[in-house]
RNA sequence: GGCCCCAUGGCGGAAUUGGUAGACGCACACGACUUAAAAUCGUGAGUCUUCGGACGUCCCGGUUCGAGUCCGGGUGGGGCCA
């Protein structure tokens, strides 16, 4: 018996692909086209076990759509700019471009060891300035068109890493990538106006068929589209007014306060030279400026002895706060207090003992008999208190609130998003350079495209924190392109979020060196028809790259609306965590089963507290390293496993007897094909007349794998088309066939056939090595899907259960689309049924054709 | 607090979308082979049972000839937003 020596086999068919070319798609245009896109990977150094996991799904969607006849786009690179290579430089010395390029040669490596069906050819890496120069240029095209501007904003600010955060940054308050707790600073920073788009990007998610519900859900309320009311609000005794946006106008007699956020116009003036300010503003300083960091805040205010009079009634007048929550980028800046209707006003009301007055009732209740409960009331009901509101509902309040306003000329109705432009300026040196130089006498000026790519100075020294490229001694110092006098380059450099915004385009046309991408190539290619990644990105990323497309539309980039047609979001890779006896965490490595069924330490012996099953992380370190999987398993089993057992939207959980079974069943798969492939070479190439049942019944299930498992492909079940494989080769081996009889010759070569083509997404090397083994001359690789034969999968008997009174009581075999006569004289005959319903009345005989039969009986 | 999703054997999960619940696998038990073990192969298994059956898809109720699937209410878990 020849055993299935897995390294050398699956390195042989990995060299045979490459050199045939086999997953370079044609460029012929006629032959229709499936773009399959993976999230492009960050080069770390190593692949994990996400990346396995990310990467086997797409490659499965891949070779099936392959073999399903379309001209398939599979490309990789590398998102190459970012921290962890400044880190490094620190940290080891190293250039951040020579880490990078070392990490990407080396991961190169562990993505080929997968037997990805992916176009090398097409690979890109973003730290190219080749590659960052197109969007160096199209950066200039958004400015041109006013999609691009410069302005001051309080920003996130990472103490460690030095550098501004975008909201998505910041979690907890914290940085998303040092845990550091965020400061609020000023700086002058480049925006993409983001909020342009609003709208379309809103309503085009229900264009987005193919995106799981969830995403564009949560775009949906990221955007965050709200219909209210601006208006204005007077300051008593003062020449000074403002103006306040709410969603809530019905409330307006509920309030109780104005809050005006820190950074408002008017905060400085309102505020100069009262006692206790600075302290306050100091103290909101401390807090990030995330929504979600703000709201875990403490609400504090700073009265700044001011009053402000109802615009309903003047014998109204409220105080008037700089409040820590009041955000100056949503809506005005400012807001109406309005504390028994609003969670946030209620516990500012509560601290500063200001009035929470009730103007809505819920349903039943009367202003005397309802009270809050310790929260504000934030549902229906009915208008109280309000005065020529009194008595409406919260609908027709509002909609009365805001007519009264435009009436009275002192406000407008206003539609809002939560959505906010896009900071895309960092302080750091390994990413793309800003193409504008700063100039005293012009001022900010774009660099001209003939003089692009801006590239990173390579001498680069890290000594000092903070931007490498501002304590550079000269790079920064140029000329001005306008007037030739003296003027410093921008050292920022663009959010990485921006290279990732495009780069499925650049894949159509990747070395052009004059423009992105050639338009005809783009036009065929785009856009992307399945995009696979981790749910982590259903805001950012996805948002941006849906941004980018509609911009770069309008400047004349593109033809489409939307870069993914088809979304699919994976879920984690978890494993369990360890503890040392120190309450370190340990690598799965370090840990090994105890005697008493407990963990211990691999060398020391030491006892090992097993934590929860988490998603693998470097700070947990309950991470597995692939090259260890690959190289022990080989690529087949650790596809598989990887692809068995979970849907791919489920988390997955990572565990070493699973990928020993993967190993089993991949060597069990060798054994069959090698075992039956010489009794099948002597099968007849046509189909004999007459079969066996065991034949008959074989080539049925051969049949329906091929049905079914490219069903199972196109849903992503991946998990049942492994099932169904599983259940084609378990008959295989349990139809001991007649090796004299042709038919069942016939049977069993065309069930390997079959196995091995539906087999071959998921275990492309062993399902080309059994392709060959069957002495094809052709590589599996080219070969289309098994044609399915519908006819065979009419059985001409069903088995169908019967009931009694919905209870199943026995299972008889009926002749397909029998009818009620027949069905019902059949199942009264059966024994079973007989006895269950002696001596009992049948009321009623409900047959459904080839499903079930339930007789209802009674005494 | 709001919106959304989920709940099936010891475990991961199937179930033709209202029609035989537990496919396929992991772990387990027993058997074969072996001096022995590993590997491999075979067999078994939802629970209870008086061996006739009865019960069983988080809990309570409803619709239906028939509910894991649909509806109402609850409990528990997860995600996003606040």
């Amino acid at each position: 018996m020849t055993r299935y020596n897995i390294q050398e086999t699956e390195a042989k068919w990995r060299e045979k692909w490459e050199e045939v070319g086999a997953f370079t798609p044609s460029e012929d245009e006629s032959k229709k086209k499936y773009y399959v896109l993976e999230m492009f990977p960050y080069p770390s150094g190593r692949i994990h076990v996400g990346h396995v996991r990310n990467y086997s799904l797409g490659d499965v969607v891949a070779r099936y759509r392959k073999a399903c006849g379309y001209n398939v786009m599979h490309p990789m690179g590398w998102d190459a700019f970012g921290l962890p290579a400044e880190n490094a430089a620190i940290d080891n010395n190293r250039h951040p471009a020579e880490w990078t390029y070392a990490n990407i040669s080396g991961m190169r490596k562990q993505l080929k060891s997968m037997g990805l069906s992916l176009d090398w050819s097409k690979e890109i890496a973003t730290c190219h300035p080749e590659y960052y120069k197109h969007e160096q240029a199209m950066f200039l095209d958004f400015y041109e068109k006013g999609l691009a501007y410069r302005k001051e904003s309080v920003v996130n600010w990472d103490p460690v890493d030095n550098t501004v955060l975008a909201n998505e940054q910041v979690i907890d308050g914290k940085g998303w990538r040092t845990g550091a707790a965020v400061e609020r600073k000023k700086l002058n920073q480049w925006f993409l106006k983001i909020t342009d788009y609003a709208d379309e990007l809103l309503n085009d998610l229900d264009t987005l068929e193919r995106w799981p519900e969830k995403v564009r859900i949560m775009q949906k309320n990221w955007i965050g589209k709200s219909e209210g009311v601006t208006f204005t609000l007077k300051i008593k005794d003062s020449d000074m007014s403002f103006e306040v946006y709410t969603t809530r106008p019905d409330t307006i007699f509920g309030v109780t306060f104005a809050a005006l956020s820190l950074d408002h116009p008017l905060t400085s003036r309102l505020t100069a030279g009262k006692q206790g300010f600075d302290a306050f503003k100091k103290a909101c300083e401390a807090v990030g400026t995330s929504e979600a960091a703000i709201e875990q805040a403490e609400k504090i205010g700073f009265d700044t002895g001011y009053k402000i009079i109802n615009p309903f009634d003047p014998e109204i007048e409220i105080p008037l706060y700089i409040g820590n929550y009041v955000l100056m980028d949503y809506g005005t800046g400012a807001v109406m207090g309005v504390p028994a209707h609003d969670q946030r006003d209620y516990e500012f009301a509560q601290k500063y003992n200001i009035d929470i007055p009730v103007v809505i009732c819920p349903d039943g209740e009367s202003k005397e008999s309802f009270a809050l409960q310790g929260e504000a009331y934030t549902d229906d009901g009915l208008l109280v208190n309000s005065q020529f509101l009194d008595g409406l509902t919260v609908n027709e309040a509002k909609e009365k609130t805001m007519s009264k306003i435009e009436e009275l000329g002192i406000g407008t109705r206003t539609t809002q998003y939560r959505l906010r432009d896009w900071g895309v300026s960092r302080q750091r040196y390994w990413g793309c350079p800003i193409p504008f130089v700063h100039c005293d006498k012009c001022g900010v000026v774009p660099v001209p495209k003939d003089q692009l790519p801006v590239e990173l100075p390579e001498d680069v020294s890290f000594d000092k924190p903070g931007n490498p490229l501002a304590h550079h001694p000269t790079w920064k110092q140029t000329t001005c392109p306008s007037c030739g006098s003296k003027a410093e380059r921008e050292t920022d450099t663009f959010d990485t979020f921006f290279e990732s915004s495009w780069y499925f385009a650049r894949y159509c046309d990747p070395r052009n060196t004059d423009l992105p991408y050639n338009s005809e190539k783009a036009d065929y290619w785009l856009g992307v028809d399945q995009y696979i990644g981790g749910v982590e990105h259903a805001v950012l990323h996805l948002l941006y790259a849906r941004f980018f497309t509609k911009a770069m539309r309008d400047c004349g980039y593109l033809n489409i609306d939307e870069p993914f047609t088809g979304l699919y979001t994976q879920g984690m890779v978890t494993h369990i965590t360890y503890k040392d006896e120190n309450d370190k965490w340990l690598f799965p490595t370090q840990v090994q089963e105890g005697h008493n069924g407990g963990y211990v330490m691999v060398d020391a012996g030491t006892p090992v507290t097993a934590g929860r099953v988490e998603k693998m992380s470097k700070s947990k370190k309950n991470v597995v390293d692939p090259e260890d999987i690959l190289s022990s398993y080989g690529a087949d089993a650790t596809r598989l496993f990887i692809l068995s057992d979970s849907p791919p939207d489920r988390d997955l959980e990572w565990t070493e007897n699973g990928v020993d079974g993967a190993w089993k069943y991949i060597n069990r798969l060798h054994k069959i094909f090698i075992e039956n492939i010489e009794a099948a070479k002597n099968a007849p190439e046509k189909c004999p007349d007459k079969l066996s049942d065991r034949a008959l019944e074989l080539r049925r299930k051969a049949h329906m794998t091929a049905r079914d498992v490219a069903q199972d492909f196109d849903n992503f079940h991946m998990n049942k088309a492994v099932a169904r494989l599983r259940e084609l080769s378990n008959m295989i081996e349990s139809h001991r066939l007649d090796t004299n009889e042709v038919g069942d010759l016939f049977a069993l070569r065309e069930a390997l056939a079959y196995l091995a083509q539906c087999m071959n997404p998921i275990l492309p090397h062993l399902a080309e090595e059994a392709w060959a083994l069957m002495g094809n001359e052709t590589m599996l690789v080219f070969e289309s899907w098994p044609i399915v034969d519908e006819s065979l999968l009419k059985t001409d008997s069903v088995k169908i259960a019967i009931q009694v009174n919905g209870k199943v009581k026995t299972t008889i075999h009926l002749p397909r689309d029998a009818q009620e006569e027949e069905a019902k004289e059949l199942a009264l005959a059966n024994d079973d049924i007989a006895r269950a319903i002696d001596g009992m009345n049948l009321r009623k005989f409900i047959y459904v054709p080839n499903r079930i039969i339930n007789l209802v009986v009674s005494n």
